[in-house]
Order: C-alpha cells, then structure tokens, then sequence
DNA sequence: TAATTAATGTGATATTTGTCATGTTATCTA
DNA sequence: TAGATAACATGACAAATATCACATTAATTA
C-alpha cells in the first residue's frame, strides 16, 4: 500500500466540478468513493508507462501530469500537459488497448485512480456520462488535428510561440510585468511539447527574450507581449 | 434530391461487415435504411467543410475520401484516407461541434448518409454499439498520438517512406513485381499525407525509384522492396 | 483538335533546424 | 560542504527541406 493519506469522498472533492465526474448521481458518486484510490505523487515519478495494460483511470485531484510518447529517437513528444480535474488513461482503457502513452507527474500530484470495473460500472449505467466521455473524445481527437496539423505545417519557431500562449492560458498568472507562466518546466520538455531539439528552444526562448516578447523569472516564463507572441505563432495575426 | 439509385439496404449491405454497423439488430438496421441517404458522388466533389455543422454521419459503400485540414499558408494536410466501411463525420457530431476538417473523394464514391437523429437514436438504444463507437474513437486517438510524434520526430524521407508502406497495406495488390498501390493520388496529396512540400516529395519518389525500392505503373506506385522502405521508415528496422 | 489548365519535374538557393562538442551554472545528494 | 549530476547555454557545422522560378508533360475542356 502506497502513501495513506485523508482522502476527500469524490462527493464534496472540489477539482470534480470541472471533470467529467462533474453531473453523476449520488449513488454513483460514492460507489467511485467507495472504490477509489488516493496516492500523493512526487515529481518524476511514473504514472503508467507505455505499452502496459490500463487498470482504471487516474483522475486529477491536484498537481501536472505529462503524457508522452517515446519517439524511435529516443526523445520525447508530450502528448498533452494534464492538471486538476482532468483524467488519464480513459482512451486506453475504453479502447480495450495497452497505453499508448507514458505519463509522469510534472508537479506534485494528488491523484485518485479508479478501478476499470467501478469506471465501466458507472458509464454503463449512466448514459449521460457515457456521453460526456464520448464528446470528450471526439474534442481530443479534434485537438490533435490541430496539432498535427500545426507539427507539419508550421515552424518551429511559430509552434512555440503557440505553445508559450496556450501554457499562459492554462497556468498563467497576473503579475505587475505581464503574465507569469506558473509551472516549472525544462527547457528539454518545453522541447517535448513542441517536437524540437532542446537547443533549438534554447536559442528561441533567448531570441524571445531579447525581442521582449517573454522574460525569466527564476526557473518561470514571463509572457510580456501576448500580441507579439500571436503574430509570430501564426501567418495570420 | 441528389443522384437517386438503387440502394442497397442496411440488412444486405456488404460494406457494413467491416465497419462500426456490423453488430446492430434487424430493427435498428431498419430503421437505419428507412432514414439513409444513399448519394454517389464523383472525384473531386466535396462532401463537407471544416467550420460547418454535421448534420450526420456518412457511411462509405463504396470510393476513397480523403479527410483533410487547410492549415493556415493554405496547405492541406490530410488526416486520414477513409475507405469501404469506414465513418465520417462522427466526431465532429459527437463532439457537438463543427467540422474540425474537411472531406472531399479521391475515388468515385457511394456514400450513404445517416441523418443526426436516426445515429443518436440507435447509439441511445444499443449500448453495446455506444461502446464499439467509443473504442473507434480511443483507437483513433491512439492513431493520431503515433502521427503527432512521427511528425515530430521523424524526417520527410522517413514518414513517406512509412506512408508508402502504410498504402500499400491498405491499397495494396500483388502484381508480378511487388505490391501495386491501386489507388491515384497526386503528388500534392501525398505531400498533404506526409506533411510536406510537393517538390520534396517528387524529388524523394525519384530518389526511391532511382534505389530500386519502388517503381511506377501509369499513375500507380509499384511497392519493389518493402523490407528496404521499412528500413528508411525507422531508426531501427 | 486547339487551347487551357493541372500535374510533374528540375535547378538554384536560402534558411531552418538538428547534431556535436564543450563550457558554465544550478541542483541534488552522499 | 564537496562531488556528482542535471540543466542551461553557445558555437560551429552539416543536412534536410522549403521556396521560387521555370520547363515539360498530361489531362481536360471549349
């Protein structure tokens, strides 16, 4: 048994409201309670890895989570960054399939995983939440058109000037000099999302920099001109 | 009323065996072809547009649709060829949302299409077809990870190399020598396939030509050494 | 069939980006 | 706190690929 801790009943958990949990009925609620798991996750440990078979679904309590697969080169392309609410693991499992990613916590994590019987139990008996996972599925699928499409289509320096708008988006912050990127990454995995060598984005966080389009606070990315960042990330503005 | 012709009914469909149909009831069958659509439709023709709503799904009889997004300098990149037994427009239906690409035939098609209502009706009714439908859409994921990271990571030479091996499983047929790809794209297609410029795929189709790894037949591409293409293919063979 | 348009092919060139080598700085750990 | 390791940085260089311009061939249409 891993780290026991207080475990917050799927019922009165906060970061629910934005998942897909978010409409279940009461008794639904606390059979996912009931069965549930809550582990603390430290930075750098691993969630699943690629090619194992999916038990359940992990479901963000708290904390950043990425999902990634292992190029034939040996690098890493990040799939998606997952954080507080979001789940993981559902399309493997739903998919009757190994994973077909990786995932490791990012920032500490508080994670509950949910056993494949109690998961499946729920979708087959609510319809409704069936749907949402569906429609949540058909979104992702979506998005990962638009980054395919982004990955052939446009250069490197363009992907991550977007990369660095949709991180202040999701983990941005308002300080007195413009918005402050609040998640710790390296600059080898800002390379992962993005689908470039680390040195690459070395040299064009720089370039950014000194164009006063971002700056560095600590190990942090100030976005100090969004507009810039949109004109350089697109064709059109 | 667009072309009128015969159609065949759901019940004796024989594209329905490979596809997302194959297990429905007679009733839900029925009522599939009472309310079907049944439309040929000529190379080149648009089925729909990105940006627009569904309406409902399209079931390919018969032909070769090429999904595609128009990337923002006016390139398409095609998200995958769909063929006999294959769906369109489901994601975008489930999902709630408009079209998140493209479809226009590569090959003259029969394509019947089921109207919102009829689709929604019988994924409410039959669990079990909810439940095939959700594994499409997990295994597509699974796809689409795979050709995010290939983009990324993988050369041009590499990825068309894939892309042919990838054809040829598909569209492949035996000829006295090597696999004949029967199917025509252009080269703009191919280079919207593997994401790239057109030029870079001439010059790279003459490369494997000129290596004895493939060949052409009028507008067809003759696979001669596939062990060879999955060796440029990959890193490791 | 002529005229037009689309598809294919080729050359020249510039640029982006990856790779390798190496150094410095920060962070972790014994 | 010293030593080890990881992260960051920079230069030099090669290679892959996009772009532009233009020529040729094939396909379509008037």
């Amino acid at each position: 048994m891993k780290t026991l801790e207080k475990s917050t009943p799927c019922e009165l958990c906060m970061s629910r409201k934005f998942s897909l949990f978010s409409n279940l009925s009461e008794p639904h609620l606390c059979h996912l309670s009931d069965h549930k798991n809550f582990i603390t996750h430290k930075k750098g440990q691993i969630l699943f890895y690629e090619g194992t078979k999916p038990l359940g679904v992990f479901c963000i309590n708290d904390g950043v989570v990425k999902v990634f697969k292992t190029a034939s080169n040996g690098k890493e392309q990040i799939i998606r960054l997952a954080k507080k609410g979001d789940f993981l693991g559902y399309a493997s499992l739903l998919g009757e399939e190994s994973y077909s990613n990786s995932a490791t916590i990012v920032e500490d994590a508080k994670i509950c995983f949910v056993p494949r019987e109690s998961f499946i139990k729920v979708l087959g008996e609510d319809t409704e939440f069936h749907r949402r996972v569906t429609k949540a599925l058909c979104h992702d699928l979506g998005i990962m058109e638009d980054k395919l499409t982004d990955a052939t289509q446009k250069s490197i320096r363009e992907r991550l000037a977007f990369t660095l708008l949709k991180l202040s988006e999701t983990y941005g912050i308002d300080g007195n000099e413009g918005e402050k990127i609040n998640i710790i990454l390296t600059r080898e995995e800002i390379a992962g999302l993005v689908g470039t060598a680390t040195e690459t984005v070395i040299r064009l966080l720089s370039e950014f920099k000194k164009d006063e389009l971002i700056d560095f606070e600590g190990k942090k990315i100030l976005v100090l001109d969004k507009r810039g960042l949109a004109r350089l990330s697109d064709f059109y503005g």
